[in-house]
DNA sequence: CGAATCGGTCTTTTT
DNA sequence: GACCGATTCG
């Protein structure tokens, strides 16, 4: 049991208690990632059948990585049956074999954001709702929070308080738009990333002998990342562990970053409470960074109110302080880093891979592709667009998806006149409308094109062209029967004229475009073949459909070889470790994020981000902002994050001295930043209010609590913030001189105002962004 | 029916 | 500045 040697006490806690509730409470940098291998390892050496084991990972990377790593330790052949994977990617999984029980295909389609976001428009359109009022992508967070809460359409409807809720919030056909969306869901043979886990729990709830059979087969479970699991997620776990209770979380509260898609930090802050039996392990060590860097984060992130207390300690080096860079602009910025990384590799003889730069949002990448590309250094950009979320890209894939699923008809209808094919919107409606008033799907109607068409009431013309189209798929259908799915692909993307609709176009744009689709022709050529390696693989295109839906960063790991500087948003980083990390746009609106200053909640989970970002770093840690910054097509100003002021003056040091007395003033100025809330009494009524709900019900949106605001304003430049009020003679940079007329919001990011002006008229602004002054 | 153009809106993070 | 939708013209 070599693996055992070399483990601190805590670790070889975690590692060896195998039976029962176990908590691991793994700081950063704490070697989280080797217990789990460990762990798993050591039940496979006691004899547990790996087929009886699951673990569930955050991303498919992680995954694939630990699978190895324990292969290594108890050979490949016993890894190999382990069950290992993210949840979404696991219940696929389950859901596909079990899918007749829910009234679904086994080959149902996996829809992204983007694909339901389409389907939530047809719903508003169809139903005549305005989309201004209902924003899809607000209609679609919504439904999430349901879902991710439990909340079917029939319990919504049951439940008066929710659409109460949705009517205060000026939303009365939530209800309507849920039901019309599962619904077209359902037609279409798809579920969505939430519907993977709610249907996941329908299945366990619904089918006794269903659960019972993974309970048997699951025995041994566990969850890392558990700070970042939601409500659908825990009562999964919950379900399948309640028979052995043999289950071991891994997390770190410190590092709940997700609450934006339904992370629920109570399910980590509360596993004592559903398990009273639980062992609880802490590790504590940090063997990653130096103690400068541990000790600072520890600062910052003690600021936060939730959490367990602990206390991460590093017997590293003392190491470097952290360096603060005062940029004048992103431009600036981002040549400041170049220019660093291009010197420290120079000088220290530090690969590019050993570098990171991190940032809040993925627009601000473009900047560092610039300043790198300059000075010819080496990068590779992490997330950001998908590759497969590229339209040409999604277009080849839409073929494909009908090929598996005729219903899909969110796919049928983005490629049925693409590339034109004189199919148009009418001829489409009434193939829809059609379809609807016979009850029939559109591919049966497609598929019985000569029985409908005296009803449908198309000419001869149209009816050519949709039996021509529509033969076209049949003829694919039938070639997958024996061709492998990569000759399918290539016929598809010839025959459908696709390829030679792109070629036509000779701009860059489109030439990338055409490499776009050669390129996922060689990642499914690379996926055919790699799962022709591996034993039981399934090199089948509905496999490939279903692993580039699940998982964004399958071309990450692909060109891992080269000597490349690493760039991506902090959320990305999570898990991973860099020598050196520049955090960069530091500033206020940006880092914390606008979106997300105006609860105290909202503030600590930046706050962990930050503690996260921060503590991805070994030896060097850079921070940057810039004083102005190019955005939304014009320069804004900016002052520095608030994040800054909060840390401890002996772990920085700042490189351009402006920086320094900017900071400090700043710092004089702003500490009271915490103080202009409304806060604390609040605070602990909401956490009582939080801990009730999160067993029964939802919380919607709308329903966390905002802070009573005055109609404060902070002006950009930093110089003064002062009240604007109805009745106010202000000037705005563009429009002039007006009067405002009336102000409207509560929430002070949100805050617009009605503002008559001289020559221009009346205006709506947002007061935060007006940058109206006074007069 | 389809291409082109204009205008308005929105940009936090992702399985 | 990117993307969607509506509108207009051929």
């Amino acid at each position: 049991m070599d693996y055992l040697k070399g483990l601190n006490e805590a670790q070889y806690q975690a590692v060896t208690t195998l039976e029962g509730p176990l908590m691991v409470l793994a700081g950063a940098g704490s070697g989280k990632t080797r217990v789990l291998t460990m762990r798993i390892a050591h039940l496979i050496t006691n004899l547990v059948d790996p087929f009886n084991i699951l673990a569930l990972t955050f991303t498919n990377k992680a995954a694939k990585e630990m699978k190895e790593r324990i292969g290594k330790v108890v050979g490949q052949s016993e890894a190999k049956s382990l069950w290992m994977g993210t949840f979404h990617s696991v219940f696929a999984r389950i859901l596909r074999s079990e899918a007749h029980l829910l009234g679904f295909p086994s080959n149902f389609t996996i829809y992204d954001s983007q694909d339901s976001l389409n389907v939530i428009r047809k719903v508003l359109k169809d139903n005549n709702i305005d989309a201004d009022l209902y924003k899809p992508k607000k209609v679609q967070s919504r439904i999430s929070n349901y879902k991710n809460n439990l909340i079917t359409v029939k319990a919504y409807f049951g439940n008066p308080e929710l659409i109460e809720n949705d009517e205060r919030a000026n939303m009365k056909h939530m209800g309507l738009i849920y039901q019309k969306y599962v619904e077209a869901c359902f037609k279409n043979g798809a579920m969505d990333f939430d519907d993977l886990l709610l249907r996941t729990n329908e299945l366990l709830t619904r089918f006794p002998e269903v659960l019972a059979k993974y309970q048997d087969r699951f025995r041994y479970i566990l969850v890392d990342e558990y700070q970042d699991t939601n409500h659908s997620q825990y009562l999964i776990v919950k379900a399948l562990a309640s028979k052995f209770e043999n289950i071991c979380v891994v997390g770190d509260d410190a590092q709940s970053i997700y609450s934006f898609r339904g992370a629920n930090i109570y399910n980590i802050l509360n596993f004592k409470k559903d398990y009273p039996d639980a062992v609880t392990v802490s590790l504590e060590q940090n063997y990653r960074s130096t103690q400068n860097i541990v000790n600072a984060a520890n600062v910052v992130i003690s600021k936060n109110v939730q959490q367990f207390k602990k206390n991460v300690f590093s017997e590293n080096e003392e190491g470097d302080k952290i360096k603060v860079y005062r940029a004048l602009s992103d431009a600036d910025e981002a040549s400041f880093v170049a220019s660093n990384i291009w010197e420290k590799h120079n000088s220290e003889q530090r690969k590019f891979t050993d570098f990171a730069i991190l940032y809040r949002t993925n627009s601000q990448t473009r900047a560092f592709e610039d300043a790198l590309r300059r000075k010819n250094i080496p990068y590779k950009v992490y997330g950001g667009l998908s590759f497969y979320q590229r339209k040409e890209v999604k277009d080849l894939i839409a073929y494909l998806r009908i090929l598996i699923n005729e219903n899909d008809n969110e796919a049928l209808s983005r490629i049925i006149n693409y590339p034109t094919r004189g199919i148009g919107e009418t001829t489409q409606n009434k193939l829809v409308v059609f379809a609807d008033s016979q009850n029939v799907s559109v591919s049966s109607v497609l598929d019985n094109l000569g029985i409908y068409a005296p009803q449908l009431g198309l000419n001869n013309g149209i009816l050519t062209k949709l039996s021509d189209f529509w033969s076209m798929i049949k003829a694919f259908q039938v070639m997958l029967k024996t061709e492998n799915a990569y000759n399918v692909a290539m016929e598809v993307a010839k025959r459908s004229g696709l390829i030679k609709f792109l070629k036509d176009d000779q701009t860059p744009e489109g030439i990338s475009r055409v490499e776009n689709i050669q390129e996922l022709m060689n990642s499914m050529q690379g996926f055919i073949e790699e799962q022709q390696q591996i034993e039981d693989g399934d090199p089948s295109l509905a496999n490939f459909l279903e692993n580039i839906a699940l998982s964004a960063d399958t071309q990450t790991d692909k060109d891992e070889q080269g000597d490349q500087v690493s760039l991506m948003t902090i959320h990305l980083s999570k898990g991973l470790e860099f020598p050196v990390v520049h955090l960069v746009g530091l500033e206020e609106n940006l880092f914390p994020s606008f979106m997300s200053s105006s609860t105290r909640e909202e503030l600590e989970e930046e706050r962990r981000l930050f503690y996260v970002a921060l503590t991805r770093a070994e030896k060097q840690a850079y921070f940057t902002y810039a004083v102005s910054r190019f955005q939304w097509g014009k320069i804004t100003n900016a002052e520095p994050s608030r994040f800054l002021s909060e840390m401890d003056a002996q772990h920085l040091e700042f490189i351009n001295p402006v920086a320094e007395t900017r900071f400090i003033n700043r710092s004089g100025l702003k500490s009271n930043i915490f103080d202009d809330e409304p806060a604390e009494p609040r605070s602990f009524k909401k956490k009582e209010e939080k801990k009730s709900i999160q067993r029964s019900e939802a919380l919607p949106a709308s329903q966390k609590l905002k802070p009573v605001a005055t109609a404060r304003i902070t002006n950009p430049s930093g110089a003064s913030s002062e009240n604007i009020e109805v009745g106010d003679q202000v000037r705005h940079d563009r429009f002039g001189v007006g009067e405002v007329l009336f102000l409207d919001g509560t929430d002070p990011d949100n805050i617009k105002a009605k503002v008559k002006f001289q020559h221009e008229g009346e205006k709506n602004l947002i007061l935060k962004f007006a940058k109206l002054t006074k007069i």
